[in-house]
DNA sequence: TTGTACGCGTTATCAC
DNA sequence: GTGATAACGCGTACAA
């Protein structure tokens, strides 16, 4: 039933080894014997055995995309920019989703993957992450996004300076007392928390106000977390007349509070938020837009150039952010 | 450096055979030969080589999701789903997406895939679509989303009842002008969109109800396009009192063009979404609520269970539907 | 430019 | 319960 390389040599008249050349586009075969070789595949509708190619060749002939979750915003995007890249090549797309680090059911994917990769294209994860840590003892290709580590080629976006923005647009807007909702309690192991975090306390020093410790509260990235987050910070003693949400979602949440207490974003509160998610626009929220799709393919560029050329030195983008501003930002009212 | 199952033979001094059945929890292996070989192997940090292994098995170990999109809500979560039940399981999961059929770019998944997979997930997509249909005659396993062909299990919601609930909804309000925002022009190949659509016009012929073709536009199933639906909606003659979407992201449009137009959802027009996206809770959208991951992990559990034992025959999951009533409804205001 | 023949690391079929 | 050993289908030195 299913043709082998020896068939479609014998019935070319050539020898299996080249079949294999004709058919895999190598140099040193007659022009005339490849096209031959190419109709009887063909024709016999032949297709190579992955498996006998991969052990033959010590190849696996895939990558894995390891992320914290697969659902959320922000992840899928990445992803679907990576599988974009990588449908036109010839590798395939293991995915492999890990959860928090710390959560239950957490899976360390570098024993499901040994051995079955060429390379590892990391979202987010933290490098000291369970399951993440030992796929650098592997020593094969990695690319992470959204953090960096030695010796690996790294994509992402300058964090602190997307927070700057957003803190210094409040800031020009006259608000003093702004508040920040981040995601989890620090010190987070994730990068672009941290960096956030020091973009919005930098800027506020600068500015010379006061970073209070009242006015932060976690949201977990979650549109419920950032609802919470919101409600508690209204409930300050001294509430914030603005509110850099690290996340859109986190952001959707803190406006859904503000209604809920009879408040307007912009004329009362104003919210910036952070990713560029389509329903901001939606819910006219004003916000730090990051090319997501294009992280996830720029990412998936360089691990396949780090698999053309293994030795090439690692490679570290970072691209640019833009900020959009909409009805949720406005003078702070005296 | 990579340990070969001879490796751990020699090491155990036991034959590869022995290895092999150790390893796999196969039968008659004395049990204390098999933590043997299970400590030796532990010990040299050995993994099987799935190359080999699946050369020698005939099995491929991978499964293959093939879907549309990745980004969008319905399909991240569909897949986030699968990921869960796969993630147990010893089989890769394989990425595949191809966007709309007919459209540039569109990649049939089937040459790709041949003979690397032990069966497909696909999502949504008709079957007839190119590089879809081919995948039938493979002989493979294949479970279908959201539609059916013969011989493969399938899982999917009763769209024609969704439909009505959310239709019989608006009637049960007093409306009577009632709008649909359907996705594409038909006759459309994907099933769901026809069976909403029946559901949609059976409740209101049933309730006496005139379906006026002047009340129907196509939202594509994105924010944008359900807003431009509703906008189009809003300049007939005789515009309508109530909507039903055919998905929570064309809701979210409706409302936002419902509310530039200084109309009020709820009060002005009701408006019924499709999905149970949590957004639809933020934007206080009644919707047909579908349990989307649980449709990814079942249809999983269905490839499992075929891939477990090809001769069983083909089962058809009907998942329940549920609807979420918020503030985008209420009684007509005569 | 082409062919021969060996090796890749397992699994599976036998015997024992 | 265990051990030889023949596939599995392809890639690739090496020879021609």
């Amino acid at each position: 039933m299913a043709m082998t390389i020896r068939d479609i040599a014998r019935e070319a008249g050539v020898s299996t080894a080249t079949v294999s050349r004709a058919l895999r586009g190598l140099p040193n075969v007659d022009p005339v014997t490849r096209e031959k070789v190419r109709q009887v595949a063909e024709r016999l509708d032949y297709v190579v055995s992955p498996a006998a190619s991969r052990l033959a060749s010590g190849r696996a002939g895939s990558i894995a995309v390891i992320t914290p979750y697969i659902a959320r915003w922000y992840f899928a995007r990445v992803l679907s920019g990576i599988e974009g890249v990588l449908q036109a090549s010839d590798l395939d797309l293991l995915l492999s989703s890990i959860g928090d680090p710390g959560e239950t059911g957490h899976v360390p994917p570098h024993r499901k993957l040994r051995r079955r990769v060429d390379g590892f294209l990391v979202i987010s994860l933290p490098t000291e992450t369970e399951g993440v840590s030992e796929i650098f003892d592997l020593d094969q290709p990695v690319v992470l996004i959204d953090t960096d580590h030695d010796g690996c080629s790294s994509i992402g976006i300058d964090d602190v300076a997307g927070a700057r923005m957003a803190v210094q647009h409040l800031i020009n807007l006259g608000h003093e007392r702004i508040a920040l909702i981040s995601g989890r309690p620090r010190p987070t192991p994730f990068r672009p928390e941290d960096n956030r975090f020091i973009g919005y306390r930098d800027t506020m020093v600068e500015a010379g106000l006061r970073i209070d410790p009242d006015l932060e509260a976690c949201g977990h990235f979650t549109i419920e977390g950032g609802e919470r987050a919101m409600t508690s910070l209204l409930a300050r003693a001294n509430p914030p007349t603005a509110v850099f949400a690290m996340s859109d979602e986190m952001a959707f949440g803190a406006l859904r509070s503000l209604r809920a207490h009879g408040l307007e974003p912009g004329r009362d509160v104003s919210v910036v938020g952070f990713d560029g998610h389509e329903m901001s626009e939606h819910l006219d929220l004003t916000t730090v837009v990051q090319p997501v799709e294009e992280i996830g393919a720029r990412a998936a560029r360089l691990l396949l150039a780090r698999l053309d050329d293994p030795q090439a030195p690692p490679k570290h983008d970072v691209l640019p952010l833009d900020m959009v501003v909409r009805g949720s930002t406005a003078l702070r009212r005296r």
